[in-house]
DNA sequence: AGTTGCGTACCAACTGGTTGGTATTTCGTC
DNA sequence: GACGAAATACCAACCAGTTGGTACGCAACT
């Protein structure tokens, strides 16, 4: 076994954020992981803890693969802060495109739910992941609203945790009709608020 | 035992919809379901013929519970179709008062984002539940966009489906920061949104 | 160069406790 | 005494975590 080149412990990390997205954190169990990240249950305790130390560790490799993926993003490359703004919405949006409903949502709203009583732990690591996307989504609308609406009275940072719960809240819908579509659309909901809060003229 | 008048049935029900919304459906056992109930197992498996069964019944009965209070609520007494809109957002701002994480979330929400993959009969049973809610939501939508804005582009479903996952990433995210205000920041921005879609003037 | 010592990575088998579910018995009421 | 509701006792399967051990790389010492 081990043939593949990556380490041990990537193995299981990617294997959480697979299963784990899948079927949730408690319905995962250890032995699940090992199978399919290739690896004995020795190996699993010798490099985490516990099954709960892994749910962490896994939640900030999700925060490193998302933040990379979110830095290479071509919004960032547009000009005015508010086009960056909608562009990330619709970044977004794509992201769902030949994806399957596991692929496609989020291993930190998944898990947040289920372990936010009784994992203290893994609550935070989800909360940390979450709130540091949104502040870099904040950043953005920050600007954005220096520039085109300095007098409104919502907070860049409400509004950036807005687009994130409007997110996690499509994810729900689209596990609840096992259809990604709905997803899509709340997802467009999302961006015409946006439009409209910064009377935003469409282009198309 | 059993001294309350409530049915041992009944008695399971409620106990479900604390303790899932508390811990998720996985983490919740058989007989922790039992103990909150104050009833035996023997009994659990003579009225339910599996957690999963119990599960879905749950459901419904959660659906009942819920239509009461919203057949109940005072937005239906309003004339206009768009200030009943308006008043039922209020009145699910005012639902998180002076209530717990877990008794201010959604039994539906919970447990559809680890079962939707391995039960699905208890996925459908969510989807049921959270749409018959938003087609009695998407009524007053119809109404409201008929008398209001009968050209707009956006239909009475989808809108009324994305109140409702707004209100479910709400609850994602108040679970994650452990603080319902998140829930109450992001519920003040679909008021929002709404108002901007039908250019309603605040009176507040 | 050989080998000794040691830390890291890993493995297969096992354990103690828990879980959903069952078999059987008892209670209550018509 | 019949019949459904509820209690007790129990089981096989499963689970997170442990144990005792192997394989291997690397450095130090001879």
């Amino acid at each position: 076994m081990n043939t593949d080149a990556t380490p041990t412990r990537t193995r299981l990390l990617n294997a959480a954020l697979g299963i784990v997205r899948e079927q949730g954190y408690e319905a995962t169990t250890v032995d699940e992981l090992c199978a399919a990240a290739g690896v004995s249950k020795g190996a699993f305790f010798h490099h985490f803890a516990s099954k709960e130390a892994l749910a962490v560790a896994a939640a900030e490799h999700w925060n490193a693969v998302t933040s990379a993926l979110f830095a290479n993003a071509p919004y960032h490359l547009l000009d005015d802060p508010l086009d960056q703004l909608v562009a990330y919405i619709d970044f977004r949006a794509a992201l769902l495109d030949g994806r399957s409903i596991p692929e496609a949502t989020c291993y930190l709203g998944t898990m947040v739910q289920e372990t936010y009583g009784s994992h203290p732990v893994i609550r935070e690591a989800c909360f940390a992941g979450i709130a540091g996307h949104a502040r870099t989504i904040e950043e953005i609308i920050r600007a954005a609203k220096a520039r085109h609406a300095p007098q409104a009275s919502w907070s860049a940072e409400g509004l950036a945790l807005h687009t994130q719960a409007v997110l996690q809240g499509a994810f729900v819908l689209a596990k609840a009709k096992n259809d990604l579509n709905l997803a899509r659309e709340s997802i467009l909901h999302l961006r015409r608020y946006i439009e409209l809060l910064f009377h935003y003229a469409k282009e198309d």
